[in-house]
Order: structure tokens, then sequence, then C-alpha cells
DNA sequence: CTGCATCCCCGATGATACTG
DNA sequence: CAGTATCATCGGGGATGCAG
């Protein structure tokens, strides 16, 4: 099925289509930050595979929420910023930040949220647990 | 890894952790006209599987959005509804129904929802295009 | 540096059947 | 009616390599 031929019952699965899944919020969020480089954008994503992020920003610009800056030139330079139309997400992204952290705190006691370096340790520790 | 020892770097992540995911702000929106049966959450939201509705659930009660009312009886009757907690989520599934909708306009010109009659049909229609 | 193709695996999801 | 368990499948997504 085309992805232009879908059909939707209510405008909820529309939004989700767009800044859904695993990736696109989190990438959007860092967007708000202002405009960023391809490899910035991976960095500030750690465990996101370079196919991924590739893909993920295709499907956002494809969506108009976010534009591609081109600088044709070797070695390539890429930015990506929000787009007009995707700086209305900024509200959205902020409460998610803002609630998400309020949640952990809600059932967790504390926030949970690591630092850089921490995160990627983490990441090793978890899987020597398994 | 258990989800309570999950990690996190922005709250960003959290928030998806619970509302994202093909199915929960679906029925979460639906959670918004009021409480609802289980089969009542089944037939507003074509598609689910009978199995994903009730694990969808499960975790949503878990993360305390949503709560769980067993009337003791038979046969079974169990009704859901938001938590206080859970209602500070309305505007944003309110934001999605209506930024989903507009952003159908913006990229094909119409809304492209259907009825609910529609709807049944439409799927059977796009498995032949296959 | 950025983008695209290929291979492949695992986990999410659906179908089905059974219980209280 | 609501919930759980089991099994099969399908596709998302990771790893890798190559191109411009």
């Amino acid at each position: 099925m085309e992805k232009s031929q879908k059909k939707y019952r209510i405008g909820v699965e529309v939004t989700l289509d767009v800044i859904g899944g695993k990736w696109k919020s989190i990438i959007l969020y860092h967007l708000v930050g202002g405009t960023k480089r391809f490899n910035e954008l991976k960095r500030l994503t750690p465990n996101i595979s370079h196919k991924m992020l590739a893909q993920q920003l295709k499907e956002l610009e494809h969506d108009g929420v976010v534009l591609r800056h081109d600088y044709v030139e070797v070695p390539p330079k890429v930015e990506y910023e929000l787009s007009e139309y995707g700086q209305e997400l900024i509200g959205v992204l902020d409460f998610f930040c803002y609630w998400g952290e309020a949640h952990l705190d809600r059932v967790y006691g504390d926030k949970r949220l690591m630092l850089e370096g921490e995160f990627l340790d983490d990441q090793e520790a978890q899987k020597e647990a398994d």
C-alpha cells in the first residue's frame, strides 16, 4: 500500500505516522535547538544507526516538517532544520520532554535520566546483564 | 532489559514509551470521550486484535494513565477510563487530531478521512490491489 | 561526509484456541 | 465478555559495504 494512498479514521493516526516511531520525535526535538548537520544529529541520538537516521530524515523531509539544505561541495555538507510548518510541533515536543520527566518522578521517584557518558557505559552494562 | 530499569536521555523518549507505538494514542483518544468497556474500545479501533488491545491497555494501566474498573460479575464487565494523571494528555491528543487533519489538507488537499463503513471496505480493496 | 543497497535476524503483531 | 497462552509470520531495523 502506497503511503500516499493510505486512509485514516482520525487525525491522531496521521500525526503518529509523521512524528511517531522510535526516532522521529527525538530527531525533531534536537532540531528544535536549531539547524544540525547529519553527523551532528547522529551524535546527539546515541544508538541510532546511520541507516535509520537517513531514512527517518527522508520521511520527515517528505512530510514537510524538516528542510534539507545540501551545500553541494566535497566533502558533502548537508544541514537539516525544522520547516516553518514543522515548528508547529515545538510545543508538543516541549510538552513531551516535560511530561516524560514528570512521569519518571511519579513512577520511580527519580528522573532516571543520564548524562551522555553514563548512557554509553550503561548500554554496555545492560548487555553484560543479559 | 526490564522496563523499570530502562534509562533515558531526554523526557521525549519516556513519553514515547508511554503513549507511542501503533495503538496507544488511538486508544487514549477514544478514552478522552469518556469511560469505555473493552469491546467498545475494540469496536472503536478497527483492525486491532483482541490480544493487542488487552496488552496495550495493561501497559497504559501500569503506567498510570488509565484506570481499570472490574465489576466482578458474570458475564465480565470491565471499564477503562483516563486517570486524573492521564488527563494531562488530553491537550496533546486533541492537538494530534487537529494537526493530523491539517497535515492531510496541506499534503494532499483533502482530508482523506473515512467513515466507519468506508474504512472496512477500503481495507478489502487495498488487499485486492496487492 | 552523506547516501543507498543488501543481507539477515529478532521482536512485535496477528490468528487461534482455551479459561473463568 | 474479558483475559491469557501458544505459535507462525512479517517487516522494522541493525550491520556492512560501496558510491559520489
